[in-house]
DNA sequence: ATTGACATCCTGTATATACATGTTTATGCT
DNA sequence: AGCATAAACATGTATATACAGGATGTCAAT
C-alpha cells in the first residue's frame, strides 16, 4: 500500500503532503537529505506545528521519510522504480507514471444480473443489475492483465466503452457523487481458465496471479468488485509497513 | 499491511489504539456497531480528544473502523478471517492467532559471508558477515513455506537454533536495543529453485510465489532480508488502501 | 586533550480551545 | 399532523501551549 488520492486544495496538511510528495517522488528532494525542520515548514506555509506534523506523519506512513527524534525527517528510498499494484491507483495512473507503451482493450461492457460469486464478492442479490466489464492490458503489445470490473448499477449508472478505455476511475472521480473512500486487496495464485488462454499472452504459463479488488465508499458500502487477473512473469507488488512503538 | 506492534504502556493513544484493536478482533466490538463518540473516549480514559483521535485514526488506517462526519466510528468487517503475510506481523504470531497447527524445521543456520545477491539485496559488502537461517514452515504435516533469512551480523550478534524454532522476531525485539522501525515486501512469482523442490512439499506445482522483505531499524540502516518462498496454493496476502480526500 | 555541564534545536506526546460542517433530535409554528 | 427551524451532538481542521527527551555544539574545568 502506497499510493493514496492526489486532491486536496483547500486543506492545508493534505497541501503539503502531497507537495513535498511531489518533490520527493521528482527527486528534488534526494534520498538520505533532511526535510526542513517542523518549525521551519510552520514558517514556510504559514501554519502550526500541528498541521505540519500531520503532513509528516502521513508521509512516514506512506514509506517516504523517516523521522527521527532530535535530528529531523530524512528521505527514504524505499519507494523509488517500484511496479505497484498496491493502494487505490489505478492502471492508468501506473503506466503514466512509468512511462511505458501500454494499451487498454475493452472485450466486453454490458449490463446484466450478477452471477452467483459475483453477487456474493458485491454482497448483492442476483437481482440487482451491476455493469461487467472486461478488459485486458497490454505493455509492448503483449496482452498482460485480464480486468474483469463489476459495478453496482445503482451507483454507476452510466458507462460507456470510451470511459473503459480510459480510466474508469477517474471518471467515478469526478461524476460519482459518493466518493471512493477505502480498498481491500486479496492477492492468490490460480490455474488459468479459458478465458484467460483466450484473452492473454500466454506463453505457457501454467498459474494466473489473481488479484481481487473490493472498493467501498464512504458510507463503507462496498460498489465494486474487480479481478485483476496478472501473467505470472509480469507481477509485481510491493508492500510498505510501520511498526508502532 | 495491516497488522503493527503490540507494545505501548505509557502511550496513551496506542493504548487506546490497542484496546480498541482487540476488542474488535475478538469480536467484543462487531461489525456494523457504533464506537463510542471521541467525547464519550475522552472520559472513558480520562484524556483529551486529540489523542482519542490519534488512536481512532490509526484504526481507520489500518481497515478497522470507518470514521464518518457527523455520525460516529464503525468497525468494518474487513480484516475478518484473513490470512494477511502483510504488515510485520511474524509467522508465529499468524499461526497463533488462525489457531492453526503449524511447525517450523530450522534447516541450517550459520554466520558466514554473504553471495553477492545477498550482499546487493542487503547494500552491504560482501566481507561483512551475516547470520544466514534456512526453515521450513509447515501446516498440518506439509512444507509450505520456505525461508531464507539473512541478519547482518553486527547488528545480531547471536542466534541458535531454539530461537530460530521459536520466533525470531520476538527475540529481536527484546533482546536488540535497537528497534526494528519498518519494513519493505516485495511479491513476485518465479519458477521454483532446486532448493524449492527439496525442502518443499511441492505437489507438482510449476511456479512459486517469493515474497522478499526487507526490515529496517529506527535510524533507516537495513539489517535483514528475507526471502519467504509459498507454495503457490496455499499463498494469499491481503492489501487494505485508504483514499485522502 | 578529554570530560562534563549547559544551552539549543529537534521531534514526541498531551491538553485546551475555537470554529466548520454533517447528522440527529427536539421544538414550535402553521 | 406536517414541516421548517433550532438545538444538541458528532467528526474535521487549525492553533497555541506545555513539557519530555534525544542530538548536538559550546565552553569551561580538569
Amino acid at each position: 500500500m502506497v499510493q493514496k488520492g492526489l486532491d486536496a486544495m483547500d486543506n492545508i496538511y493534505l497541501t503539503i503532503y502531497n507537495q513535498l510528495v511531489q518533490q520527493i517522488e521528482s527527486g528534488r528532494l534526494r534520498p538520505q537529505s533532511k526535510l526542513p525542520s517542523e518549525y521551519e515548514l510552520t514558517k514556510m506555509y504559514d501554519t502550526s506545528r500541528e498541521t505540519v506534523r500531520k503532513a509528516l506523519n502521513l508521509l512516514a506512513q506512506n514509506g517516504y521519510i523517516q523521522k527521527v527524534k532530535g535530528k529531523g525527517s530524512f528521505v527514504l528510498n524505499v519507494n523509488q522504480m517500484e511496479f505497484p499494484v498496491s493502494g487505490l491507483v489505478s492502471f492508468k495512473e501506473l503506466t503514466q507514471r512509468l512511462g511505458k507503451e501500454s494499451r487498454t482493450k475493452v472485450i466486453s461492457l454490458k449490463a446484466m444480473a450478477p452471477d452467483e460469486s459475483v453477487a456474493a464478492h458485491l454482497n448483492i442479490s442476483p437481482s440487482q443489475p451491476v455493469w461487467q466489464v472486461i478488459r485486458t492490458r497490454s505493455f509492448q503489445d503483449e496482452a498482460i492483465i485480464l480486468d474483469k470490473d463489476h459495478f453496482r448499477q445503482d451507483i454507476v449508472p452510466e458507462l460507456t466503452t470510451e470511459i473503459c478505455e480510459d480510466s474508469i476511475y477517474e471518471y467515478l472521480e469526478r461524476r460519482l457523487d459518493k466518493p471512493i473512500s477505502f480498498a481491500k486487496k486479496v492477492i492468490t495464485v490460480e490455474e488459468p481458465s479459458e478465458e484467460d488462454w483466450e484473452l492473454l499472452d500466454f506463453d505457457g504459463y501454467p498459474m494466473i496471479v489473481v488479484v481481487k479488488n473490493y472498493v467501498y465508499l464512504e458510507d463503507a458500502t462496498l460498489f465494486q468488485y474487480t479481478e485483476s487477473r496478472h501473467r505470472p512473469d509480469k507481477f509485481r507488488f510491493v508492500d510498505f509497513a510501520r511498526r508502532y512503538h
